[in-house]
DNA sequence: GTGAAAGCGCTAACAC
DNA sequence: GTGTTAGCGCTTTCAC
């Protein structure tokens, strides 16, 4: 492998001018830099990031942490969507991304700011993490400059991406409530994600503010999952079956709400409306076709990226970045005709 | 940031031994060696990676080139998926992905060895890139090694997985001769893909098979979207009415057909049978649900990565591993009762 | 069993 | 404008 020794012996100058040559500093002799860029053309010469990195402490590359790049992710499309609004952001600002391969198994060996630091990446964005996760506390900790998506945290070196999940959450009950729908369920995710958190919040807004009191009876947790969520919302619509409406955290709950209320013998949206979140590929498919709260998951990635980026320029100072969410009303709603 | 100086200081020996007792040497004596893990951990030290992959000339990383990892792929998703196999893989031996953030136009500024050599990975897996790339003839003449999905091509370092496209496609075209169709058509989709060719030839032989000649007047490029498959769709059925079924190249493909389909007023499936390809979520959701031929993509990430990691510890020289496909049968397709 | 010293490929004072 | 030198953090002969 050649190097700029190699390139220098060659051009007969010391490294040092080859090195400034190659980086284009000024105090070199237009013919000299003209030699040495011939040279190294020649010779095919490519820099070693790696010894570059090790002398200059800066490695140019961007640590992605995902905690759920698995098969399950797949009919959600939201992991691909936000990696690609990623990748475009930072390939813009000639940085790389390095995937950490992280099981739960290997969390317990190695420590977040251990990963980090052994590839010295420069910053961090995290997705797809839970509440509860161990690595969580070390983020905050840590001074590695850090982007979280969907989770609202601030510090130091932590700044993050998310929706305004409390707002689309209200917008889309309040769509329910117009309908003059009364009686309306949730199916909520976990406890262990902010989102669930602020989307609940949003239900409860909504409901105070059509004079409705909250009854914790019918939200159930749906666990994000297409399975679970199937099962809340047959429990749900049995022990309740004046329950003329349904909110899910996500698009894939409702995939499993829409076939449970199928089962149940509904006729959708006639005897059950039912409202989404996420605006997934699916959700324009399935029958009926879906109302849902859509998320700009690219916009969401290219922010979360550039947010750091301007962080490690000494741009900006961690802040929290929330995007807008929209309705979009399908099929799978409609206006209540009870009472 | 502490190294191995430091803890040899702390300890009171070389940073050689140091060296030696953190890579687990057997030529080192028990007791220092515990004093010095104890060190390690006290003053909680990381390892730099970079120092050490410039010493060994080993980076213990992978390169990723995806050249379509877009919007456009959420529909389809397929790289997501593969991506979830590469990834599982590679963090089982303890690789790192690096993803090479590769734009066309900056195609042109850097070559691929370029690339690679820069980031001194060990290895490089290729997907979504067309053959007339010109990535592709320096992957086939440089010296690193190589995994391409999808792309046949062995070498001294490149070796490839795909899944039997000939087979599959011929599967697939089997299944609607037998439904007793006699005038299929084919949705292709470019020129530029090995898929493509592999396909048609599928197409061809089974037809070959139930005795029935080619007629390129069937065939249309799709060019792997919706849009230009539901043109093609149009123009085929316009001019061959006589077309009792299609077969698409891809599923995405498949799903701008029946809309085709639809929009000229056929009744499906009994008016036409649809075929596509890959088995992507769609499939199962669209009306009527589309008949496919399933590639196992997780598989086809993970044998991928795996094949590039035998063939780093030079277990097995490059090959070309195909894995099978299975035809999956839902409502798109039905017997043809003409004639 | 342990240490001194060289070197991986590069950048950056500092001198000239 | 250019060269000398030191050093980034690590591994690895080689000698003791």
């Amino acid at each position: 492998m050649v190097t700029i020794k190699d390139i220098a012996k060659e051009a007969k100058v010391s490294v040092t001018t080859v090195s400034r040559a190659l980086n284009g500093y000024s105090d070199v002799n237009e013919e000299t830099r003209k030699r040495i860029m011939e040279v190294a053309k020649r010779l095919n010469y490519s820099p070693n990031t790696l010894a570059r990195s090790l002398v200059m402490k800066k490695s140019k590359t961007i640590g992605l942490l995902v905690s759920n790049l698995t098969r399950e992710g797949t009919k959600d499309n939201f992991t691909y969507e936000v990696l690609c609004g990623i990748n475009d952001a930072v390939s813009r600002f000639e940085y790389d991304l390095i995937f950490f391969s992280t099981t739960s198994s290997k969390q317990s060996e190695k420590t977040y700011t251990q990963l980090c630091r052994e590839r010295r990446v420069e910053g961090v964005i995290i997705m797809g993490i839970k509440t509860n996760d161990p690595y969580l506390q070390e983020v905050v900790e840590s001074d590695i400059p850090c982007v979280l998506i969907d989770i609202p945290i601030v510090s130091k070196t932590v700044g993050n991406v998310t929706t305004d999940n409390l707002l689309g959450a209200k917008e889309a009950v309040k769509h329910l409530l117009k309908l003059n729908h009364r009686t309306i369920g949730m199916i909520n995710g976990h406890n262990e994600a902010f989102v669930s958190q602020e989307r609940l919040k949003g239900y409860k807004e909504a409901l105070a503010e059509f004079g409705i009191s909250y009854n914790e009876d019918l939200v159930e947790n749906g666990q994000f999952t297409e399975e679970d969520a199937y099962k809340a919302a047959v429990r749900l619509l049995s022990k309740h079956p004046e329950m003329t409406a349904l909110f899910c955290a996500s698009d894939i709950m409702a995939l499993g709400v829409i076939q449970a209320a199928k089962d149940l013998g509904k006729n959708l949206p006639v005897d059950l409306s039912i409202v989404g979140y996420d605006d997934i590929i699916l959700s324009s498919y399935v029958t009926p076709s879906l109302t849902t709260i859509r998320q700009n998951k690219y916009l969401l990635g290219e922010e979360a990226a550039k947010l750091l980026i301007d962080m490690l320029d000494g741009k900006t100072k961690p802040y929290s970045k929330v995007l807008d969410t929209e309705l979009v009303i399908r099929n799978s709603t409609t206006a209540c005709l009870d009472q």
